[in-house]
DNA sequence: TTATTAGAATGGTCTAACCATTATAATTTT
DNA sequence: AAAATTATAATGGTTAGACCATTCTAATAA
């Protein structure tokens, strides 16, 4: 009902101020504010104040700062690092599962994939069929370029979220590739078979796409994710396994 | 493929030693700090430096900073807050509109539902009906009581968004009501006949949680919000076309 | 017993200095 | 003249010490 009541802290208010003008586009993407000297002086408060409202702004991913002649506090391009360090802080903080992370990742493709069907421009599907090329190339090179592989199937679903038009989309599966990635990093070693049915995957995927048939591209992007995460949980638990006997050996 | 380079700025330093300690669980929820000038000495550095750091975690929403005796900073527990402030800041910078939130919001809490019918307990729907019940009180009482209604409908959606088990969703949700919350207050006037409505789509919605009907429970999800959604944008529009009318007539 | 007041601990802010980094200009070398 | 080197100055990063503002606690007074 009620909104938060006036900031009393100094520092609040001067976070408050620069960021209405980020916000409201009196200050544009690159645009480099005054040095902390001069700030300090138009804002008339002294430069530890100032910093800790450049912190601030810093931490929500406002601005930059950069060092040396002509450095100072630049506008950033507002983008989804700040969500992503949020789901980031949730995972690590055990309050989120990769299960979870799971579980979401599949309905939420499976969602966007749905979106772009109904929504994709043939620039669209050239784009996403270049992307499969380099995602073919991958698989024929074989295993060594598993990493590749991994890194165009992630932008292969980014593009899907591009496609379908809705910035959320774009954001939540950042975040959720961003950290999922934390996950694959310690057990991730794709056998070749594995590899070429992902890239089917991907290619029945985008020519449902192509095709805007919603609901079968819904249907195989789930599929898809989920096979992923099945992999992927199956990996894990081989591993835990065998930490669990290792333990039991060195107990003896 | 490589992760960020090591940090060399020394309240960075700090901010990583205290999250840590966070997340770890060295530090739980809501045990406080040393003070500052303690802390200053046991890090070995200026109290300026430490207290960026402290504004650093602040913004985190990792802890929270009291004046006074005995005061300091307390770890706070980790919520939605920071991936809603993040949605916030995208939705000022215009780079998300109201048609993509509620987009967005639709899919949600469609699926939302569905995994609350997979996953419901007795204890969940004793809640669920408990909340409706609030609901049909406010309904009755007319529409002096709309914002208890809004306040209410909300609750059940984040009820049911606990009910579905996977926290991801309770904060992705709670962004979205946060946020789509600005826009809904600004033209917010619901006839008696439309809050009954809203409260029949509830109790169906519950109904067909508490039976285990996962994919009507999604449609019924799905419709309530898409109603919602629809009289928020008319709401709008019209008071578009006022704001042209009145705008035109100060130009004669 | 209750109300008031004084004290002390703690965060908030200020000043003034020096260090570290870096783009640019000046200088030297080739 | 061109390239490499070096100095200069602007800017962020850090430090130290002081004082103010807030708030809990305990001493004091009613």
């Amino acid at each position: 009902m009620f909104q938060a009541a006036k900031q009393t802290k100094v520092f609040q208010d001067v976070v408050a101020q620069i960021q209405d003008a980020i916000l409201d586009g009196r200050l544009k993407t690159g645009d480099t504010l005054p040095s902390e000297r001069q700030l300090k002086d138009m804002f008339n408060i002294s430069r530890g104040t100032l910093r800790e409202a450049l912190r601030v702004l810093e931490q929500k991913g406002l601005i930059e700062i950069k060092l040396g002649v002509g450095g100072g506090a630049v506008v950033k391009d507002l983008n989804a690092d700040q969500v992503s360090e949020g789901l980031a802080l949730l995972i690590r903080s055990q309050k989120v599962s990769l299960n979870h992370l799971a579980e979401f990742r599949e309905d939420v493709e499976g969602i966007v994939a749905a979106h772009a069907a109904k929504r994709r421009t043939n620039e669209d599907i050239i784009q996403l069929y270049k992307l499969i090329e380099v995602a073919r190339k991958c698989v024929e090179d074989g295993t060594s370029q598993r990493n590749a592989f991994i890194e165009i199937d992630k932008q292969i679903h980014m593009t899907l979220a591009k496609v379908a038009k809705n910035p959320i989309y774009l954001s939540v599966l950042h975040s959720v590739h961003e950290n999922i990635h934390r996950y694959y990093d310690r057990f991730l070693s794709m056998e070749e078979r594995e590899l070429q049915e992902n890239h089917q995957d991907l290619c029945d995927l985008v020519k449902a796409v192509e095709k805007g048939e919603a609901d079968n591209a819904r249907q195989l992007a789930r599929n898809h994710v989920q096979r992923f995460n099945q992999y992927m949980k199956s990996r894990k638990q081989a591993e835990e396994k065998l930490e669990d006997r290792n333990q039991k050996t060195e107990n003896r």
